[in-house]
RNA sequence: GGGGUAGUGGUCUAGCUUGGUAUGAUACGUGCUUUGGGAGCAUGAGGUCGUCGGUUCAAAUCCGAUCUACCCCA
């Protein structure tokens, strides 16, 4: 038996999504504690490239990578109070030091608010000192209830939060407002769609002012949050007393912000580029963007493996991250398993292409086949990695559009993401919710035009939200 | 939160009803022959049957608990 994808992405979303992550070798669930899975080398890797990427982005808006210690003592998580409410059920406690407990018991971090203020309040002494703009790229934990699922829902996290401080509500919005350019820019390279929702006020992160949320829609018709945006005021910084001194001697409370995201951006790009055949990588995420296969011939191995050296060096030097496959194995073999594995782009060398100076190219995306002459290769390899990348974004894109739709009756909602007029009575939302069965992620942050009427009173309304299933 | 199904070499699996020496495939190692969509032959190695406890002369098999995975409902 081969590692065949045995379900269908259409027919079965969930079992075909548990078997790809394993099978392609992005993480091994064998480990023996619940939401706990290992990383793999090639899973790790697609991680990396993403973390990279934040790393470049958040770098260049000045942020400065920090990072806080794991563990955080009961007292000072207990501070701010809705943030309590809203992680107690879900932490993990450390009650006992080799034999003896804890006069203060110490929480592994579900989220690092509570590790890292205390000393903000430290590191904040005056005007001159802010904005503050950090971030780490860390592991947190939480104890979900619900079923868990590679890189989509999990206990150990792996989870990338900045947090900022500033001298008051307008900069702290600019901070948002920076957030969002960042998003966009990130998310066109990993070729994810999404949509920037402000979540409702019962549904806000435990301590936010407000709450924004990073949605994008599965194929299974239901919405997965990849991260989450936050405006928290003075919530924070007054329990935990992050105070400055202002250009007139005045002592003030800042204003914080947070952004986060996890590997539910790996489990992201798994379920929307996938298919039945495995992975497909973007090829700005891919880590090894072109594979080069050498189709060796009796007596002639030597000539073409040579040439399919030659091609890997050339392509090396023009900065393609190119692997090349010279394992014992048919090529046959060689292809299902990087297609499997997702490689954006197949070359294949053999003494037919050679003969007539070309090499074909094989798309993982559309499994297009193409000839290209080999003096040109290097070139004509980064051109077809930039179109992949482009066409995967505008598929993607024109996936979740015609995967969401505007409804005006609450009856027989397809499973799919809705677009919907509500009055902003949280009264209304409720219902909404109850009576579709569905959650609220929230109202379009970006201006999207609505005069229409409440779906659940029917008073006239130009606020719009979105409802889905969530992941 | 409620309910259900399952766990046997790396992977998939037979055996379980009716207790008695562990089945097959695949993957893996070695050798030869092969190579444009999953190669063939030969040979070799690999398992305290998830874990803990109980029943029994004897447990993969029966009973209980537990862990893990997956599914359905709220």
């Amino acid at each position: 038996m081969f590692l065949d994808i045995v379900m269908k992405k259409a027919e079965d979303f969930s079992e075909w999504y548990n078997e790809i992550v394993e099978k392609a070798n992005l993480t091994d669930k064998r480990y023996p504690v619940k939401g706990m899975n290992v990383w793999t080398p090639y899973g790790w890797k697609i991680m990396q490239a993403i973390d990279s990427d934040i790393r470049r982005e958040f770098d260049a808006t000045n942020h400065q990578e920090v990072c806080f210690p794991l563990l955080i003592p009961e007292d000072q998580f207990a501070k701010e109070k809705e943030h309590i409410k809203g992680f107690d059920s879900e932490v993990f406690w450390v009650t006992h030091a080799g034999l003896n407990p804890l006069d203060v018991k110490l929480l592994l971090r579900p989220t690092s608010e509570t590790a890292m203020y205390p000393m903000f309040a430290l590191w904040v002494r005056s005007h001159a000192d802010l904005p503050l703009k950090t971030y780490q790229i860390v592991n947190t934990f939480r104890y979900e209830t619900k079923q868990t699922r590679a890189f989509i829902r999990v206990r150990e996290i792996h989870f990338f939060e900045s947090h900022t401080c500033h001298v008051d509500f307008e900069d702290a919005e600019r901070q948002v407002k920076e957030d969002f350019d960042v998003l966009s820019k990130l998310a066109e390279k990993w070729c994810i769609p999404y949509k920037l929702l402000k979540r409702t006020d019962w549904d806000k992160f435990p301590g936010a002012f407000y709450t924004v949320g990073v949605d994008t829609l599965l194929p299974s018709g239901r919405s997965l949050q990849l991260g989450s945006i936050h405006e928290y005021k003075e919530n924070f910084s007054r329990p935990y007393e992050i105070k400055y001194e202002d250009e007139k001697g005045e002592h003030r409370y800042v204003h914080q912000t947070t952004f986060g995201m996890s590997e539910r951006l790996v489990g992201a790009i798994v379920a929307i580029h996938g298919d039945d055949k495995g992975l497909v990588l973007p090829p700005a995420v891919a880590t090894v963007q072109a594979v080069i296969i050498p189709v060796l011939a009796k007596g002639e191995t030597e000539k073409v493996s040579k040439a399919a050296r030659e091609l890997y060096d050339e392509l090396k030097q023009a900065g393609v991250k190119v692997h090349i496959d010279e394992r014992d194995v048919r090529p046959g073999a060689k292809y299902y398993d990087w297609e499997l594995k997702g490689v954006p782009l197949r070359l294949e060398l053999g003494l037919r292409d050679m003969e007539k100076g070309k090499v074909t190219f094989v798309r993982r995306d559309t499994g297009a086949k193409s000839l290209h002459d080999r003096q040109n290769a290097s070139n004509e390899v980064r051109s077809m990695l930039e179109l992949i990348q482009v066409e995967m974004l505008a598929r993607a894109q024109k996936e979740m559009d015609e995967g969401t739709v505007t409804v005006d009756s609450l009856d027989g909602l397809p499973e799919k993401l809705l677009r919907m007029g509500w009055c902003g009575e949280e009264r209304c939302g409720r219902e909404i919710e109850t009576r579709s069965d569905r959650n609220i992620l929230g109202t379009p942050i970006e201006d999207e035009h609505f005069d229409g009427m409440c779906i659940s009173c029917g008073r006239p309304t130009k606020t719009l939200v979105y409802i889905a299933r969530s992941m």
